[in-house]
DNA sequence: CGTATTTTTGAAGCGATTCAATGGACGTGG
DNA sequence: CCACGTCCATTGAATCGCTTCAAAAATACG
């Protein structure tokens, strides 16, 4: 278990604007770990360890049913946090978070994060701010789950995703992830056959270009017409 | 605005445990909001004021789509907190807080929240347990709302309802909300129609007595193995 | 007692799922 | 480098759960 150096943790959103000393007494807190493709940083049902942030590689929330359904809760991309919910409420974990790809993270123990809370009051109100606004995303995803169409469902997924993860590429915006159609079923609550024949259809339209566990946005501009169900623009 | 009695908090988790001193300054900075019947306290859009404690009556949150379709994200009984994810993210009210009868709260103010919390840690590390408890309740839905049928959504919604709501009565318990049809759809994430076909049924089936905004769960055991799919007891 | 709101019921239709089977892409080992 | 096995994606056809729309019944309220 090494630490990371306080000066990573600098680009970090949870940590920008702590001074030096905060930084390095988080940093001091901290462990690092390393996880394979396709290995969990942690396993849903587990008891509560670590809250981590990515600092390398992507990772995958998840949750199962009881009855062995699975739901993606969303990704995670460098710099961003995991398992805060789990060690604020305690308790087991939520969720699964796997790697996608070899991954690395910074981790603290529940029992270490609430004594930095309490000693740099801003890391606690950075903290509340980032899970208020988790709390929105949720809450936004319950309604176009209650009130949407897939079709809108997926679009928006898409549009989320390449928020998160695009990079522009000749011809459109890349969503930068190992993301299968299966991913984007259990993101979006619907299947794998609705999304594929979906994909194919914006596919043949020109909206998306698609290959295996690949998307490209071709035309951002439909896909946010279909996302708001406004009359698709004429070309 | 009148100033809440700091011994009044003390009933509120959120607020349990504070000392004598603590909920002396928390009290200081409260005011008290009176509601009527079908009134709100916020309307989804306007800019974040406050966060609140309800004190007396119930509140629905409900959340409208762009066009128009409405959901219900959770009732409010006395004790629990609201607006606490606007006053935390800022921005606009992502919701609109309506009283379903003449009801009281008393509300803090952002900056106000804020600096308390910064004064007594152990408010914000509440605040925070109580976040991610909210956190998960939506995890939860969300889980639900993608994989399950509309039946179990709605024995589910029924379910949770009692555990928050229920009052034991004669023969079952009774949700103790004027509860419409259409509030249990937009709970669920259905339609009335489909409330009323079902809750007819269970009626039939004497799992559920029904009235005019009023449910008693006769059989409670029955509806748990509806939520969780189980095969139906026989009597 | 009349009006408004809430609830129920029926019939028709569609969006999405389910299941089965095929097709294509990738990686691995010979 | 090709051949194989595996995983991922596609497509069609049948079915069904749920919605939609229309209309009537029941309940509460002034």
């Amino acid at each position: 278990m090494t630490r990371p150096a306080s000066e990573l943790l600098e680009k970090f959103d949870l940590f920008a604007d702590r001074d030096a000393g905060a930084l390095v007494a988080i940093a001091a807190a901290a462990l690092t770990r390393r996880v394979e493709a396709g290995d969990a940083f942690f396993v849903q049902g587990e008891p509560t360890a670590c809250f981590y942030v990515l600092s390398k590689g992507r990772a995958r929330l998840t949750q199962v049913t009881p009855d062995g359904q699975q739901v993606v809760v969303r990704f995670i991309t460098p710099g961003e946090g995991f398992g805060i919910v789990a060690s604020l409420a305690g308790g087991d974990y939520p969720l699964t978070a796997e790697a996608l790809e070899p991954a690395e993270a910074y981790g603290w123990d529940g029992e270490a994060f609430k004594g930095l809370m309490a000693a740099h009051p801003e890391l606690a109100s950075r903290s509340m701010a980032l899970l208020a606004s988790r709390m929105r995303e949720f809450q936004d995803r319950n309604r176009e789950l209650a009130t949407e169409r897939v079709e809108r469902r997926i679009a928006r997924a898409l549009l989320r995703l390449a928020g998160q993860s695009g990079v522009r590429e000749s011809g459109g915006v890349r969503i930068d992830l190992p993301l299968s159609r299966q991913d984007l079923a259990e993101l979006s609550g619907t299947t794998v056959f609705t999304v594929s024949r979906l994909l194919s259809g914006w596919e043949a339209a020109g909206i998306v270009g698609t290959g295996r566990k690949r998307i490209v946005i071709r035309r951002p501009h439909d896909l946010v017409a279909i996302a708001e169900d406004l009359p698709p623009a004429t070309h």
